[in-house]
DNA sequence: GCCATCCTACTCGGATATCGTATGTCCGAGTTGGTCGGG
DNA sequence: CCCGACCAACTCGGACATACGATATCCGAGTAGGATGGC
């Protein structure tokens, strides 16, 4: 069970889109040379955050990615399962009704026990990450911050 | 983020061992014969739940596997992570300190706020799968599973 | 009839191929801002 | 000096290679139970 690296790329990019001014962009070149990453695949992983809704990206000059949404609307979860997917890590494919041990359809119907605790243990990581917004997490940053992102980033701040 | 198809298998695996007489054993053949999973492969993947101490094997005829604690004793993590290993999802590569934004190290001294976000997500996840052991799952099933389970696995019942 | 020995068959354990996905890279379509010429 | 058209550079978006790990398989080392021969 391992999340793509990108999924790291993209909360802090996420996170420095959100100290931007409303309505300011940053390319993916700025943001790749920002954190040192390769620009091309950080292209190619932040089109799925704007396929989700989260980001929005205008093309030409001066244009970039921004957030789509308030920061107090996006959350964690959203940016995980944008770039991750949303199929759940533990996939139930039913073995209790094959081989020799094979249970009878009609001892089927309850959903297998082994896969209801699997479940619950990832609607409980999807609510850590639900609960936490980008909003959340500029609080938790120094005064200073914003503005030297915004100057180091996009150089206009 | 995505668990091996395996996990699956051995969760069911370690939920039948449970169900056998202690000391009762049942081979990778068994098993694999019981699910219709490959035979090789299953065995490979219960090598690992050895070496973390969740089951014991024995070899020779009437040999195989069994569980190497009480079901008491044994959680879902214990079993998921032994066979997918203990290194959570998420892993922080402190791309804050590298690139044209890179944070100074004083300021590094705290641990990364996404990466803590991510890290409490997983521990939600750990935990609750840590609160669900083997006899817990047992507690569940029907009355004339266990012996159901002895008869078609090992064929004594 | 009992026992020690040998043997056979069965078990796990690790080493070895194959496949799929994450990773990494490249080029093309589209758009905006600036520039240049004319009025 | 003001305005319109043209151009060029910059942007994202999707198509194309590569590397690593999950998947699947096989063969060898070791062991326990049973058969066998002797006492």
């Amino acid at each position: 069970m391992k999340l793509p690296v990108s999924t790291e790329w993209v909360l802090h990019c996420a996170t420095s889109l959100a100290q931007l001014e409303p309505g300011a962009t940053a390319s993916a070149g700025q943001l790749a040379g920002y954190f040192d990453v390769p620009q091309a695949y950080l292209a190619k992983q932040l089109q799925p955050l704007v396929k989700a809704g989260v980001l929005a990206a205008t093309t030409g000059p001066r244009g970039g990615f921004r957030l789509a949404r308030p920061a107090a609307d996006i959350t964690f979860l959203d940016i995980v399962e944008a770039v991750d997917g949303t199929a759940p890590p533990y996939e139930c494919r039913e073995i209790r009704q094959q081989g020799r041990g094979a249970l009878p359809a009609e001892d089927c119907r309850a959903a297998c026990p082994i896969a209801a605790k699997m479940a619950a243990a990832h609607a409980s990581w999807r609510t850590s990450l639900a609960a936490v917004t980008l909003a959340d997490l500029l609080s938790e940053i120094p005064e200073w911050a914003p503005e030297r992102t915004r100057r180091l980033l996009t150089g206009t701040g």
